[in-house]
DNA sequence: GCGGCGCTTATACC
DNA sequence: ACCGGTATAAGCGCCGC
């Protein structure tokens, strides 16, 4: 039979020893169909310049590796003209029978004088399988075979909860783009501990198309006609299961649900004896192990959105925190309903009904959530060449590394292999390298200013200068553009096309595809430098810091001899005083400067401001650097650096400060910022604040025994430790200061819900005075001489 | 008991 | 450990007096 294909999800087995690779999707009906393609495993043994191959081939078709429960042996070689780093080698392509093994025939074939290095046995057999049969994910292919039947494979036909399971004899990616719509289920759990397995599921949500959710065993009125009441928490689970089978998703989505709700409800139907079976295969979820452990469903992908933001956009979100809450508020607008989980001891029937509803909302958010991410999930999946349930969990590093390895094959390439532990330890030991160049700015408040910018700096310096691995011959790079360069050039160049059709014609594909180039040229750089790299190269990272340094240097120096005086610069980017030129001049100047540029960089005008206020460092009276704020010709403020936009300080001096800065740069003067900061004096001293504008928050980044010197929020998550509340990295612990004798700030912390008066002075003295103090000093007011004033005008 | 200072820690910028 | 270096600043904790 021949029908169209999307692969969706992709795993592999073994039969008879030799290795399967199976394919989940959707065909043209949409229905669901698993493809089982078979796979040839293979590594390279790279020879030594010169060496004849007959001796090493002669030696390696005879291995034959013996492990407990199968043997592993030499198939076939093949002698190859490859490459590797960019040189010209000759390579023997050796074929084993199961993949598992390739690093144990690699290691049975040994030192040879003729062999240089082994090479590809360390890459998944999925990437592999990918690379080598063309079968990419989330893209339609054509694919000609024959439904498998009882006797197929062990008759795993029968094994798989699929429409139709199909025998491949040929798979043909489908010329044209069509797209794919996945069918997606979003699920959350409450329950009544957040330890796992020390509490019980009190209810499950289901959210999808045509499904609107919640099963619970808690409470059995007939109010929500969403909610399904079951007899105790299996019969909960099992129906569960059963309502994820009957909606048949290819995608099964929650939010933290690899660290919460997928292991606890394993737990949980371990505990009541329930199948958990969620997968086509009729199993429970795998969990592979890792830094975080990721849930698995076989022939679903399970999608833990929170990974997802995490790894690929958290640096680029505005929220504080990586909350639902947060997140779905700031990408759909949407946000979760409240509910006091203090209540859960002595519940009324209000309380369940609205328990019942914030389960249900929670389940609703992360769905529009992941239609919301969808696109991008699809871009990055096309683009990279790795399956959902990878792409959605790899951080940047990976998706660099993978878009290399999936295009090895234009270049001839034999993939470098992943660094050893010893590897890892000697590049961690080597310390930094010089970085960026940062401008000393003068405290100031500025009129009309410049600001120009280096488009993808660090990635266009890297292409300009051919800064990599395989183009470092030890003391210099070569001239001969390597693959690295090429590659990033290329996808520079397509973030460019893309950027300009969405502009043209805008849609949610064109948005997430254009920015999964800029996110990729943006790692690029970052991933020369890290040392888990296979393609790690710190002279690379070195030079494209230094390049890109010689650069912003000597275009300074230009606008400088221009007569512009320079304000501020960090990077990539100067602002300078427009003085008596037009913006005209302004523009035909950067066109000038763009010509004598090296290679494909470029500087760009980023905008005009209207004013800029730059301020001393604190008790230093040097001009403090990534700390500006500026207005540009819509009156819209920009904020870097300042407390305003860091969340560790209370929300009053945050309030307070960006307010002073933008009645500062609308006005041109600091009077009714001044008026402003009186007001909050004198209800600060009133006790007219609210303690929410009062609270702390900072993040707990690891475990409280292994912090060496306890600030106050380690105290304050201590605190919560001991009232039972379990605390773990990540998290944003909250407190405020209170009135207390404690010689620490760290003595005088309490909870939110403590009852304690706020500790007057300190917040006075150590979070509205420094906030705005640089500031009002601009223009040479103490703001220290004004609270001072406000003390002896009460005492009077 | 207190001020100074180095160190630890969190968070931001690009 | 899961992309890099540069920078500000608070608060702890130890030292010397």
């Amino acid at each position: 039979m021949k029908f169209e294909f999307v692969p969706v999800d992709y795993d592999y087995f073994d039969f008879e020893g030799r290795n399967y690779v199976k394919l989940v999707g959707r065909n043209e009906k949409g229905k669901k169909v698993c493809v089982v393609d078979s796979y040839e495993p293979n590594f390279y043994v790279i020879l030594k310049k010169g060496a004849k191959p007959d001796k090493v081939v002669k030696k390696i078709e005879g291995i034959e590796v013996s492990k407990a429960s199968r043997t592993s042996k030499v198939l076939k070689t093949e002698v190859v003209d490859k490459k590797f780093l960019g040189k010209d080698v000759k390579a023997i392509r050796v074929f084993v029978t199961n993949h598992k093994d390739l690093h144990d025939v690699a290691s049975e074939i040994g030192d040879m004088k003729e062999i240089e290095v082994r090479r590809e046995y360390d890459l998944q057999i999925i990437s592999k399988y990918i690379k080598e049969n063309g079968v990419d994910p989330l893209m339609w292919h054509s694919v000609e075979g024959d439904i498998l039947g009882v006797d197929d494979f062990g008759g795993i036909a029968d094994a798989f909860d699929v429409d139709i399971c199909v025998g491949a004899k040929k798979i043909m990616k489908l010329k044209e783009e069509k797209e794919f719509k996945p069918k997606i289920l979003a699920y959350d759990i409450e329950t009544d501990d957040v330890e796992l397995g020390k509490g019980e599921i009190l209810m499950v949500s289901l959210y999808g198309e045509g499904i609107k959710k919640v099963l619970t065993w808690k409470k059995c009125d007939k109010v929500q006609d969403y909610v399904e009441c079951f007899k105790d928490e299996g019969e909960m689970i099992e129906k569960f299961v059963e309502y994820v089978n009957e909606y048949d998703p290819d995608i099964l989505t929650g939010y933290f649900s690899d660290g919460f709700d997928l292991p606890y409800l394993k737990a949980a139907s371990q505990k009541n004896k329930v199948k958990l079976a969620l997968g086509v295969d009729g199993k429970g979820p795998t969990f592979t192990r890792g830094r975080i452990p990721s849930g698995k469903i076989n022939g679903i992908v399970h999608v833990d959105l929170f990974r997802f933001v995490d790894a690929v956009f958290s640096q680029y979100l505005q929220s504080e925190t990586l909350s639902l809450n947060e997140v779905a508020g700031e990408l759909v607008g949407e946000s979760k309903e409240d509910f006091d989980f203090n209540k859960l001891p002595h519940m009324t029937d209000k309380d369940w009904y609205s328990f019942f509803s914030y389960n249900l909302q929670d389940a609703v958010v992360t769905f529009k959530l992941a239609e919301k991410l969808w696109p991008d999930m699809l871009e990055f999946s096309k683009i990279v060449k790795e399956p959902l349930f990878e792409v959605t969990r790899d951080r940047m590093s990976s998706h660099v590394e993978n878009y290399l390895l999936h295009n090895l094959d234009r270049f001839d390439e034999i993939s470098e292999k992943r660094p050893g532990h010893d590897e890892i330890g000697r590049r961690r030991a080597m310390g930094k390298y010089e970085g960026a160049f940062v401008f000393e700015p003068s405290p100031g408040l500025y009129d009309n200013l410049v600001m120009f910018d280096f488009t993808s700096m660090y990635a266009s310096v890297i292409v300009s200068y051919n800064l990599s691995k395989a183009t470092f011959d030890g003391k210099d790079f070569e001239k001969e553009p390597g693959f690295f360069p090429i590659m990033l050039g290329e996808i520079i160049e397509k973030r460019k096309t893309h950027k300009k059709e969405f502009a043209k014609n805008p849609s949610g594909m064109l948005r997430a595809r254009s920015n999964a180039y800029k996110l990729l040229a943006n790692a690029a750089y970052g991933y020369q430098g890290f040392f888990g790299a296979r393609y790690y190269c710190r002279e690379a990272a070195a030079a494209t810091a230094k390049f890109a340094k010689d650069n912003i240097l000597k275009a300074i120096d230009t606008i400088e001899k221009k007569g512009y005086k320079i304000i501020y610069g960090d990077t990539d980017s100067i602002a300078f005083l427009q003085g008596d030129k037009s913006k005209k001049d302004v523009l035909k100047f950067l066109k000038e400067i763009n010509a004598d540029l090296p290679g494909i960089m470029e500087l760009d005008l980023e905008d005009f401001y209207g004013r800029g206020l730059f301020v001393s460092k604190r008790g230093n009276a040097g001009g403090a650097k990534k700390k500006y704020a500026l207005v540009d010709s819509k009156g819209k403020i920009k904020i870097r650096g300042f407390e305003t936009v860091r969340r560790d300080w209370c929300k009053l001096t945050r309030h307070l400060q960006s307010e002073v800065l933008s009645k500062i740069l609308k006005d041109g003067n600091e009077k009714k910022a001044l008026e402003l900061l009186k007001k909050i004096l004198e209800d600060l001293k009133r006790r007219k604040i609210n303690l929410d504008d009062l609270m702390m928050r900072t993040q707990l980044r690891r475990p409280l025994n292994e912090y060496l010197a306890e600030g106050p929020h380690v105290v304050a998550a201590r605190k919560m430790e001991a009232e039972g509340i379990p605390v773990s990295p990540g998290m944003v612990i909250e407190y405020f200061i209170g009135e207390g004798t404690g010689k620490r700030v760290g003595d005088r912390v309490y909870l939110p819900e403590e009852k304690a008066k706020y500790d007057m002075d300190y917040y006075l003295n150590n979070q509205i005075l420094p906030a705005v103090e640089n500031i009002f000093d601009v223009f040479d007011v103490s703001v220290k001489e004004i609270a001072e004033g406000e003390k002896q005008e009460k005492l009077f």
